[in-house]
DNA sequence: AACTATAATTGGTTGAACCATTGATTTCAA
DNA sequence: TTGAAATCAATGGTTCAACCAATTATAGTT
């Protein structure tokens, strides 16, 4: 780090629309702006900032993929401040992996790293709910399997991920789980589904573990399953190159 | 989960610049488009869409949001592919801080279950590069440290596990951090700086764990002091509350 | 060769107009 | 009174034609 990076700043040649961003992005971090309130119509903020229509909707367009807004068309419509959702952060990853940056072998290490500390975490804080959910889930996708809907099964899959980070009741990982399992289906369909019968078997140990609260054999459990399907995949991968 | 949610998915109204960057997705997916290049004028590219120069600068506008494209002005300037860097992940993260979705108790267990794993694949993978650097950074906050410089010092601090992540060579890892990083830069704003003997006593021990390859002996490590870290920075935020 | 003025290129912004969708209001017949 | 159809109003989506501002290339000057 060289002394004179913490001294300067690139010099702000700001434009218009970020200038608008930027309030409206502070308004929300104070709370002056909340999740369903709706900001005035374009033409009419416009007014209050200043500016065309035309660089006004640029900023809307900004906040709106950044996922802070939603627009919507008609009498009652407008922009609208959206819940926290995560969406932009998933996209951000998975437009990571289909640049390239992220590679099959970093994604599926991140699974295991992250997975196992996820299944730890949700045997400590599952609800009776979240554990009928995710027996729920396991039993659809004994269904799709035997229905050989091997697609719908990959959905299912992908969906008990996202459940047991919800069990965990963080959401950081919730995010970071659900933005690995949508890099994981674009990675899958490229290799192509394929049936894989240990994570069945893997599933209901975990289950157990889950009722049981013993987040270490869970951890233990999710990465061997994931370690596995590891192998399995890059192997699957390596054969397609 | 429902039968038909499986079979029916939303009628698309796409907008037109929904369509145009699409269309340029596509081509960034399937390597048409690469990293440096630079797409043509906005004025020609609106020709080639058939859609007016506004509406394809609110396309173009979403992609240098979504991280995939830089715009620079004058003669030589137009829209450049950049390259992939997570800047857009890492924002769509601290955007879920600011709207309050990540609490600061959820910011830090993150931290401990990712900084832990990240100290134990740096083992295994980091050069004599890496070791280097990190050892010169702890160097540099040792320094700040005396100075008394408690912003260079948090700031040196949040570059280490940004250099030790780097050292784990697995990009999901590094925007990850990146995004905690940046998060927790905000938090420990709010909540004031405030000198914690602990972390550098830490950092030593740590940089021996480097070195000797010690992935177990680091992630514990690791996680010891970021608990410790955590206790300190919710007891300085419920006190702020 | 070096500096300066000029031109060309490109993104940034403006303003006015019209289109398309959505929901509320009104109308009118049963 | 009810209820369905026609109408209206509000709002985002798109277009067009300019002009502004920054940046670089180029020609001209010393």
């Amino acid at each position: 780090m060289r002394a004179a990076s913490a001294s300067f700043r690139p010099v702000a040649t700001r434009r218009a629309f970020e200038e608008i961003t930027s309030q409206i992005r502070g308004r929300l971090a104070r709370q002056a702006l909340r999740a369903g309130d709706r900001l005035p119509p374009e033409r009419e903020l416009a007014g209050q900032f200043h500016v065309s229509r035309n660089t006004l909707r640029e900023a809307l367009r900004s906040l709106e993929i950044a996922g802070l807004l939603e627009l919507r068309k008609g009498a009652t419509g407008g922009a609208f401040i959206k819940e926290g959702g995560g969406a932009a952060a998933v996209a951000g990853l998975a437009d990571l992996y289909h640049l390239g940056a992220i590679q099959p072998q970093h994604l599926t290490e991140a699974r295991i790293v992250i997975g196992a500390e996820v299944a730890r975490l949700a045997c400590t804080r599952r609800t009776k709910e979240d554990l009928e959910a995710l027996a729920a889930n396991v039993a659809a996708a004994e269904a799709a399997t035997l229905r050989g809907d091997v697609v719908q099964r990959a959905h299912v899959n992908y969906e008990f991920h996202r459940l047991l980070a919800r069990a965990a009741r963080n959401p950081v990982l919730i995010v970071i789980t659900d933005a690995l399992m949508e890099m994981t289906r674009h990675f899958v369909e490229s290799i192509g589904y394929m049936p894989n019968r240990y994570v069945m078997s893997s599933r209901h140990r975990l289950i157990a573990c889950l009722r049981a609260k013993d987040g270490a054999a869970a951890a233990k459990e999710m990465e061997g399953m994931l370690r596995r399907l590891q192998r399995f995949h890059l192997a699957a991968y390596g054969r397609r190159k």
